[in-house]
DNA sequence: CCGCATCCAGGAGGATACTG
DNA sequence: CAGTATCCTCCTGGATGCGG
């Protein structure tokens, strides 16, 4: 495989009679945003924005993440123009990486996201426990 | 299964040795409008509130949809206290689902983002046509 | 009308090992 | 150091059919 993304299912255009949104920009988007280490990359990013982050200091600063998923995501993100590379062809390759405009841009929608994640999140928690309590018992 | 959600793993405590944080709240909401029909859900329901909508309206207003993947997205919508679900028993018995809320509070950053995918999709899907022509040709 | 149960395919993504 | 390839497992979610 040369051009596969994690999350995108790479639809060819006019299967389909009648659009289904499955073409709509925000499912498009959640695809990307939804796989699992997206969001993480791009906030890693983006907090040394306008400075980039070696491969090896981002596997460490995403706790968890193979190198292959970082590697996949990383190559999601430079072609859909979010983020950049610049290799360095020193002995040891170094390779860097960057948010580029675009991505900054989606790093605020994000982060509201995110805000409220941590301010709701806690109360979604409660409300399934809730909801586990009252069946058992 | 009687617990189950669609996005969430429901991992058991204590299965990893150093659980990451694949708690944080961010990812978790992810987890959740990054299932293929919960963000649509929350705005169609959105868009009604403070009204409901009947459980076949939604099927209808959400195209592609199967009563498996809505039932199920309901409930995990219900169960995270971010949907409501209001049964009629009559005969035919009719339920509605309407926002909370909390929902609703969703529903204002799931917009910001649905705006910067409108904006910036197509120049995305620009940057992916480009990175598939300059290895080709 | 509403929803659940079952079956099944496809894809995300983890572990490991190997190249430049 | 950075990345690729392979294998494998689990989960999402689609199709279908039954039950209240």
């Amino acid at each position: 495989m040369t051009t596969s993304r994690p999350g995108t299912g790479e639809r060819p255009p006019g299967e389909r009679g009648d659009l289904l949104d499955e073409r709509c920009p925000t499912r498009q988007l959640l695809d990307r945003i939804g796989t699992k280490w997206t969001s993480m990359t791009v906030k890693v990013l983006a907090e040394e924005t306008p400075g980039e982050v070696r491969f090896a200091e981002l596997r460490r600063r995403i706790p968890g993440i193979s190198q292959k998923m970082l590697s996949t995501t990383l190559q999601s993100l430079v072609r859909d123009g979010l983020a950049t590379r610049r290799v360095e062809s020193t002995v040891p390759p170094a390779v860097h990486y960057g948010l580029t405009e675009l991505g900054l841009s989606l790093e605020r929608p994000l982060a509201a996201l995110r805000d409220w994640a941590e301010t709701h999140m806690p109360e979604i928690d409660r409300n399934n426990q809730a909801a586990d309590g009252s069946s058992a018992d």
